[in-house]
This record gives C-alpha cells, structure tokens and sequence, in this order.
DNA sequence: GTCTATATCCAGATAGAC
DNA sequence: GTCTATCTGGATATAGAC
C-alpha cells in the first residue's frame, strides 16, 4: 500500500493502479479495477468521471515517482562516481519492486505521446539543468568532454531495460525466475565499474 | 513492402503487421487491419479464423526477424571488436527504420510471455551456445572475463531502449523529431567506443 | 473468394432507487 | 455514497448470398 488512508478513493487509485501497471489503457477493465477495489462498476464513475480520467491519474502519479527519483539523485552534492554507483543501486532497486511501473509508462506514453509533455511541464523539468549538472559533478581531466545528454540515456537504458524486456531475456539466457532476479541482482555491482570504465579517458 | 507477391493473404499480413505494430494487440482493430488491406472485415476471419491467429503471425515473423539478425552477427567470423561495432551500427540502423518493432515485442511478450519459447525453440536458438560464440571471439589478455550474458543484455539495452522509450526521451532531453534522429544516429559511433573502453582491462 | 447482413458479446457509461 | 438495472456503442465472429 503506497497510501495508507484506506477511503474509497483511496482504495480505487490502488486498485487502477495495479490493473492499469498489469495490463497498461488497452488492456485493462473498468469491471476488473472494480472488482480489485471490492466495490461497484458504477462508483468509479462517481469517483472518476471517465476511464481516461482514472488512468490519468495513475499515470501522473507514475511518472512523477520515476522523475523525481532521477532528478532528485543528480541535481545531489556528489562526485560523478557516487552518483553513478549510487544511481545504479537505487534505480534497479527501484524497479526491481516495481517491475511493471517502467513497461506501463512505455506503454502509455506510445497511446499518448501529448501527455509526456505536460507532466513534465508540472515538474519544472529543465534538460539543460540537468545535464548541467553531471557536467559539474564531472572534471574534465577525468572524463575529457563527453555528451552527458548519451550517457544519462544510457544509464537509464542498462537500468530499466532488462526491466521491461524480462520475458524475452529470461528465456533468450535460459534463466528461471529466481536466476532472473539474481541476474539483475548482479547488474547492481557489475554496470557502475562497466560504467565509469567507459567514460574514463586513458 | 517486405513480400512482393500481391496476394490476398499477403496484402492481409501486411496491414497486420502494420496496425498492430503500432497499437499491440489490446489496441488493434480487425476492422482497421480490412480497410488498411483494402478488404472486407469478413475475409480476414476467412483466410485466418480469429484476430488472435492473426496476432501470432505479426509475432512470430517479428520475432524470428529480430534473433536472426543477432545470432547472425554474433556467429559471424569476426573479432569481438568488429562484432560489437558492426551490431551497434547495424542494430541501431534497424530499428531506425522499425521503430515500432521493439514496442510490439515487448508490448507482446509481456501480454503472453509463453509464445516466445516456443519461438525460441523453432529456431533453435540455444544460449550457451551464443556466448560461448562471443567469449571464443575475445582474448583473456585483452579483456579478462567477463559475464558475456550481461555484455550481451546491456548491447541490446543500449540499442532498443532509446528507441521504446523514444517519446519519453525526446521531451526529457527537449529535442524535436529532427533532432531525436540526430541523437540516434550519433549513437551508432559513440556506442562502440563507450562499449570497447568499458570492457577493455586497463 | 468476396461481399452484406447479422448474431453475440462485452465494454464504458448513465439513471435512479436506497 | 453505494448499489441494481439498463442504455448504447463497438468489438469479434458467423451465416449465407453471389
């Protein structure tokens, strides 16, 4: 329970949010969120006016958790590094607990791009800051001049990828669930050495 | 056009692919697949009994379109350096012009996670045996020993997640869809690099 | 093989009693 | 606020004429 204010409306967010994170807009039932709730079809019409309204909410409360817990760890007062080593422990963790969260916003933001935008807007996202940020944190005798804007991309993309794609790898490595799980275990030691490797200069 | 014989069937799998590539199978109408293939809604319950059949064929040719083209790479006879920079750039030049490819499959696997293995199984495709393609390619001296599963898992992260994610991306960095392609194409070179230096031993 | 017409079902949404 | 009953539209799928 994210909320633990157990009021109807309390109990309908964590309802759509499970059903909506499973199945994303397409696939989920206003039936199936009702029933998940333990109430009626109707009362979520009376809490929420529409379908797209309910999973508005989801989906806002979605992407503001993922980009508060990037911005949050970059715009810290820490060396490039312990924000590397930091990021990739966090992140993984993160959605190791929440395994649907990072298919469920892919999956949303291809129905709807238009919303992207506006969530953003609300959290006063500026990509110049935050890029201007890891610059600082990095010194140029170090790491030479790299473009922050492809290594923040890629580190989300070793990050959440093995996420959202978990069915095909697991079977494509014949791994079993558990040796899934450790194999992102692992990824939490291994990606920040690969990491720092990678932008070092020689 | 990727088959060229006009046939009904023919003209029916390629507005498939083309419909439910873009909107899964959840989103994905059979009337819009007829009048995209210029038919009527009926004949496609004639040439495949339902929507679901239908579905499987998108999957499966999307499926063994993208293991093919990585185990052919990585069975090649090719340094592991002249693999790893010819797949960045073959790959990434793939889904540039397949973008919604990567969508689909992952929209598809984790919609039923059981169709690919038995895909998998079809064409064979045996994990021990790719990496040991890969180590077999890589000297000890020059790169120690690494976990070729997660080299492996952190390529394919490093080429499609930018490409599912692409809606999220091009707001969070503030670029336009000009702009965005420039980005993706500039990974072809900047990956390589960032790739071997991670895994060289210093 | 290809069409029109229709059966069947189930979704989201509303009306109105309590 | 919460329910039952119902409307309305749209989806897959089938029957049957041509």
């Amino acid at each position: 329970m994210i909320n633990s204010q157990n009021t109807t409306e309390q109990k309908i967010l964590d309802a759509a949010r499970k059903v909506f994170h499973q199945k994303g807009y397409d696939g989920a039932r206003m039936q199936e969120i009702a029933e998940e709730a333990g109430i009626n079809k109707s009362l979520l019409h009376y809490y929420f006016r529409s379908k797209d309204n309910l999973f508005d909410a989801v989906f806002t409360e979605a992407m503001n958790g993922l980009l508060s817990r990037i911005t949050g760890i970059i715009t810290s007062e820490k060396s490039l590094e312990d924000k590397i080593r930091y990021i990739f422990n966090d992140y993984i963790s993160f959605l190791q607990k929440n395994s649907y969260v990072p298919w469920f916003i892919i999956n949303a933001v291809n129905h709807c791009p238009e919303k992207v935008t506006s969530v953003l807007h609300e959290n006063n996202i500026d990509p110049d800051k935050i890029f201007k940020y890891l610059r600082d944190s990095a010194s140029a005798e170090e790491y030479g001049k790299p473009d922050f804007r492809q290594l923040y991309v890629n580190i989300i993309a070793l990050c959440a990828f093995p996420v959202v794609a978990k069915p095909i790898l697991k079977d494509l490595l014949g791994l079993t669930e558990e040796g899934y799980q450790q194999f992102l275990e692992e990824r939490k030691t291994i990606l920040p050495d690969f990491f720092m490797n990678a932008i070092r200069k020689k």
